[in-house]
DNA sequence: GGCGCGGATGCAACTCGGTTGCGTCTGCCT
DNA sequence: AGGCAGACGCAACCGAGTTGCATCCGCGCC
């Protein structure tokens, strides 16, 4: 138990640090909701990051949408979207613009960033047309689906 | 005038043809849902389809939905999840699981199918998982929009 | 340490893509 | 032609995400 709450502790202060680092305005939501990136070890759904803070952080379901998006747009955390038509979140664990790939289970629903899978760098496009992002998502089964 | 619409006809009747190949009843919303896919040169969205149609056979909002999903589910058609969270369909031009790539286009919106552009056969996933479906999605700049 | 202000939060109401339930209609088999 | 399972149309519903607005509070400044 003390370790697990020392754990979270240091996760908050980790996503104070960079909410700070970028400039942002450090508040409770926004540490709180970072925080709760960085402890999932898959992208969590706004549900799934206001049910996280619910017991402990409760904080307005409006207020989770704008939090997230604006570390989306500084950087912290990128969108993923997801066959259910909903957005996942993910914490940027090592800086912004990391290109990785998206594993999405179809048992369970989950989805969790391949950090070690490569992304092709470029792709065959028609005439005239510019790509400016490379998206790989594979859906499939994870290890305890299967 | 009549160039078009004897590409419409033959369109309807091409479209009569795959329903029926699929073993499935012929109706119409359906294949003037299949031959507006066929017909149109990038992924449409459910409301896209269904403008398409009113001005000749309108169908009911809910029909869309579901001949779109029939379609799917026969492999007559793909759906493709979009940025904007609502869903783009396009006609399986070459049979079913044809595995592709998509690009969507940050000006206008459009998503088309890269049909000369190879998706990666296999990737690296963690231990355990088990891959199914690899999908590839380009963003950026159609030569329209460039 | 406290003051002020602009940005952040919370609340309520709204939009819109997609779904469900159900009664009626129709493609297709015989 | 007749019948029935499956398809269609209508209306009501659901849930993710958005908007407007009043209040609050982080943070720079004194």
């Amino acid at each position: 138990m003390a370790r697990t709450s020392h754990r979270t502790a240091a996760r908050a202060v980790e996503a104070q640090r960079r909410i700070r680092e970028a400039g942002e305005r450090v508040t409770t939501p926004r540490s709180a909701v970072l925080a709760a990136l960085l402890a999932a070890d898959h992208a969590l759904t706004h549900h799934e990051v206001e049910e996280a803070l619910a017991p402990v952080t409760p904080v307005d379901r409006v207020t989770v949408y704008r939090v997230l998006d604006r570390l989306v747009a500084t950087g912290l955390a990128h969108r993923i979207p997801g066959e259910d038509r909903t957005w996942r979140f993910g914490a940027n664990r090592r800086g912004p613009g990391g290109a990785h790939a998206h594993f999405t289970c179809s048992g369970c629903g989950r989805t969790v960033c391949l950090e070690e899978t490569e992304v092709p760098a470029a792709v065959k496009v028609p005439r005239g047309f510019v790509p400016q992002r490379i998206e790989l998502t594979v859906q499939g089964l994870c290890a305890a689906c299967r």
